[in-house]
DNA sequence: CCAGGTTTCTTACTGCTGGTAACTTTCACC
DNA sequence: GGTGAAAGTTACCAGCAGTAAGAAACCTGG
């Protein structure tokens, strides 16, 4: 759709913007899964069929980019985990599936993922945060309502909703690089680790 | 030492070998501390009081430097976190202040850290990967032990640890974008999440 | 003692990338 | 119709990773 096909300098024929951001975001995503996460965005702009100041017009430069696939990437994978669960009372068998569904969802996008938790180069820790804070966010609401109800202190549940996310992030880069490894084991062996640690201090 | 004065080209007069390969990574901690992750390989050089090919020659390329200065911070991290258990028996109290060291070795060399951990732009996973499997490797085997000890099937131990290490990570990258917030209780809560969760199922 | 090869380092370059300034064309309004 | 705003493109700059080629000193065999 809105294929700019003006050649020429200058203002649309037809008036009015043709190109929007999210077109722009498809083609950077296209762009990642086929070239790997080292895609430039001189190849986004040519992917997308427009020049470079449009990119940088439409979604700004390299971090503001990686800011804004990440959002793209956690919304899908924080659906695809909720698909998971299904609405469930969380439990170790539910918390298994929501592990093993995060691993999967990691794979299908592997580009995409080492390309927004790897480096902005200049404050890498932004990167990785950005992605990390949209799931830690809601994880910590569940947690500190999970907490309270058990009767135990929610105050630990944002340090653990990064605990968690970190898991789960160094899992998936670890699990994606050794393929032959089952998925359904290391998910369960990780969600037994989390389920464990989650129903805090035994008397 | 060995200030390699000559800004002539050639051979230098005293004859022999003048920098080596630690001189230079001495120089690219110096220069990431000061100029943050972003530092590039001329200003490595510059600081080296050496050009661009003697730090090719020496260390090899920007993945490489990463590789090598993973393997120095690596190195340092894990005596810290070592000394503060020192040869205790593994238990709540000393998981905490492993934890604890851990927090405090990340602050001690946060650029260093940022730049280790973060993108190798190519193949980004490697970077990250790289300092973890140098703490994994220890750390599973001390888990299978652990777990083998207790009755349990030692076989989780390889994924277990990284997703131990994965959680120290980024709890330590959230951390020090949050200066605000005292170590001993990040360390507290961390360390009760993992307690529990290496204790195994209860009965 | 000196010619040629070896070692060690520098100069100078290529190729690419992120980012931007300046120009060009069309539209919309009065 | 003329004028300014809108929407693009061309053409550029600066900086960086990485490398090829050359220059000075040292070493070795005759």
């Amino acid at each position: 759709m809105s294929f700019a096909s003006p050649r020429r300098p200058g203002r649309p024929i037809g008036g009015q913007l043709v190109i929007d951001r999210d077109h722009v975001l498809d083609a950077a995503e296209r762009v990642i899964k086929r070239e790997g996460p080292g895609a430039s965005l001189e190849a986004v702009a040519v992917e997308a069929g427009v020049t470079k100041p449009i990119v940088y017009d439409r979604v700004g430069g390299r971090a503001e980019l990686a800011d804004a696939l990440a959002e793209r990437l956690s919304d899908r994978m924080l659906e695809a985990t909720e698909d998971a669960i299904a609405g469930e009372t969380l439990n170790q068998a539910s918390l298994s599936r929501l592990v093993r569904a995060n691993l999967l969802a990691v794979a299908e996008h592997r580009e995409l993922f080492l390309y927004v938790t790897g480096g902005n180069t200049e404050q890498t820790a932004i990167g990785r945060l950005s992605l990390a804070e949209r799931s830690t966010t809601p994880l910590a609401k569940t947690l500190a309502f999970w907490r309270k109800s058990q009767g135990h202190d929610p105050k630990v549940a944002e340090a653990w909703s990064f605990g968690i996310v970190g898991m789960l992030q160094m899992i998936s880069v670890w699990w994606i690089t050794q393929p032959e490894r089952a998925v359904d084991e290391v998910a369960s062996q990780i969600s037994d680790l989390m389920w464990n640690g989650l129903q805090g201090p035994r008397k």
